[in-house]
DNA sequence: AATTCAATTATCCATCTGTATAACAGGTCC
DNA sequence: GGACCTGTTATACAGATGGATAATTGAATT
C-alpha cells in the first residue's frame, strides 16, 4: 500500500527562506499575526508545515527576522526615491513626500502588516528597537531635508518642523491606507505637499518635478 | 461528594455585559485579538468561561459590541471637550486639538486597541462601517470647527484643510502613542497646535485658554 | 419557608495550534 | 549505476482554543 507521497523540488536554502519569509509577511498583511499560522505559511509558501522548522528553530524565530527583513526593505525602498531626485533642496523634499503618499507605500496591506506587528512590538524589546531605530532614521532624513532648504531656522525649530511634517505624512498615510476608497486620486499627494508646505512657510507644490508627480 | 465550588454574586445583566466588554478591550489593547481568548476574557472579568455564551451568542458578537461600545466612548469624549470651551472659534479648535494630543487619547493601550480591531475592521463590513462612520464624523467635527475661523476659504479649500490637521492631529497621536518616551511631556500638543496654525493661516497658540493647555 | 427560575459554574468535545520525530526521495559524488 | 547525504514529507502529540450542554447555585416570588 503506497500512500501516494507529495512530489516536491529541492531549492536553495534561500529561496526557501524568502519564499517563508514573504508567505508570513503576506499572511500578517491580510489577516492579522492570528492568521500566520505555521500551516498556513507552509501552505502558501508551497511547502509542508514541517519543513519551517528546518529552516527556523521556532515560529518566533521566522516572525523575528520576518519584522527585520520588512524593515530593511521599507528604510531601502525610502532611500531609493532620493537617488533619482535632482538636486534642488525643495524638489528632494517634494519628490520624498510625494513618494510617501502614493502605493506602495499608502498600501492597506501595508497598514495591516504595521498594524499586525505593533503587538509583537510591544512585547519583544528587540522588535521594538528596530522600530525606533527605522522610525528615527525616517524621521532623520525628512529633518536633513528640510535643513538643507534655504531658509534659517534653529535646530529647536528644525526638530519641531521635522515632527510636525513627519505627522502629517504619517497622518495622511494611516487614513488613505485606512479608507482608500476615501480619497481620490492624487488627493493625499496635493494635500500633503500643500501642509508641509505650509509648516515650513515653502511652495512645494510647484517644486515636485512633473505637473501631477510622476518621477521619472 | 461536594466539588468545592466557586462562590459567585449575581449581579445585573447590564454590569456583567460591561465588565467582559472592558475585559475584552484590555485585553486587546495590551495584546492584540489573539490574546482576547473566552478564558482570558473571563478570568480579567472575574467570571466563568460559559458565561459569556449566556450573554453573547458567540465570542464574534462580544467581539462585535465590544467595538462599538469602543467608537462610541471615542465619540463622546470628543465632543465632551467642546462642552466646556469658549465661545471663541479660534479657542474651541485649539483646545480641540489639545484634548487630542494629551492622554487619554495619546496612550500605547489606545494604539495597541486600535490596530488590534484593525484587521476585524478588513474582515467584517459591519466594523468597517462604524470605523468608517466615526473617521468621517471626527473629521467634519473638526471641520466645522475650521469653518468657524474668522477667514475666507472656498468649500474645497475647507475639505482639504479639515484633511490636512486631521492628518497632523492623527499623526502625532500616532507617533506620541508608539514612542511614549521619544517626547518630551507637552511636546507633541505645541508641535501640533503650531502646525494646525500654519496650515491655517492662523495663530492657534495664543488662542488655548490657559499657557501650558490645561483645560479648566 | 417553600418554590421557582434565571444566573453561574463545571465539564465535555471537536478543532487548531506549535513542536517533535520518523520515513521518504531528490540530487550528488564516486 | 549505486550509496549516501539532506531537503522534504508525513505522522504523532500535548496543549490551548472556541463552542456546547448539563448540573448547581443564589436570589426573587409567593
Amino acid at each position: 500500500m503506497t500512500t501516494d507521497r507529495r512530489p516536491y523540488r529541492r531549492e536553495s536554502e534561500e529561496s526557501r527562506r524568502d519564499a517563508l519569509i514573504s508567505a508570513a509577511l503576506e499572511l500578517v498583511a491580510e489577516g492579522g499575526p492570528q492568521a500566520a499560522t505555521i500551516r498556513a505559511i507552509a501552505e502558501r509558501a508551497g511547502v509542508t508545515p514541517g519543513l519551517i522548522r528546518h529552516y527556523f528553530t521556532s515560529k518566533d524565530e521566522l516572525t523575528r527576522t520576518a519584522y527585520g527583513y520588512l524593515m530593511d526593505r521599507m528604510t531601502n525602498s525610502n532611500a531609493e526615491v532620493l537617488q533619482s531626485a535632482p538636486d534642488n533642496p525643495a524638489s528632494r523634499l517634494a519628490v520624498f513626500v510625494a513618494a510617501s503618499l502614493n502605493p506602495p507605500i499608502v498600501d492597506p496591506l501595508q497598514l495591516g502588516l504595521w498594524a499586525g506587528f505593533l503587538h509583537g512590538m510591544r512585547r519583544d524589546p528587540s522588535m521594538r528597537l528596530v522600530h525606533a531605530e527605522r522610525y528615527y532614521a525616517y524621521r532623520d532624513l525628512l529633518q536633513s531635508l528640510i535643513a538643507a532648504l534655504p531658509r534659517v531656522a534653529t535646530e529647536a525649530k528644525l526638530r519641531a518642523d521635522a515632527i510636525a511634517c513627519n505627522a502629517v505624512i504619517d497622518g495622511l498615510w494611516l487614513e488613505g491606507s485606512a479608507l482608500p476608497e476615501g480619497f481620490a486620486s492624487g488627493e493625499l499627494e496635493h494635500i500633503g505637499m500643500t501642509a508641509v508646505g505650509a509648516i515650513l512657510g515653502i511652495d512645494l507644490m510647484s517644486a515636485l518635478p512633473g505637473a501631477t508627480g510622476e518621477l521619472t
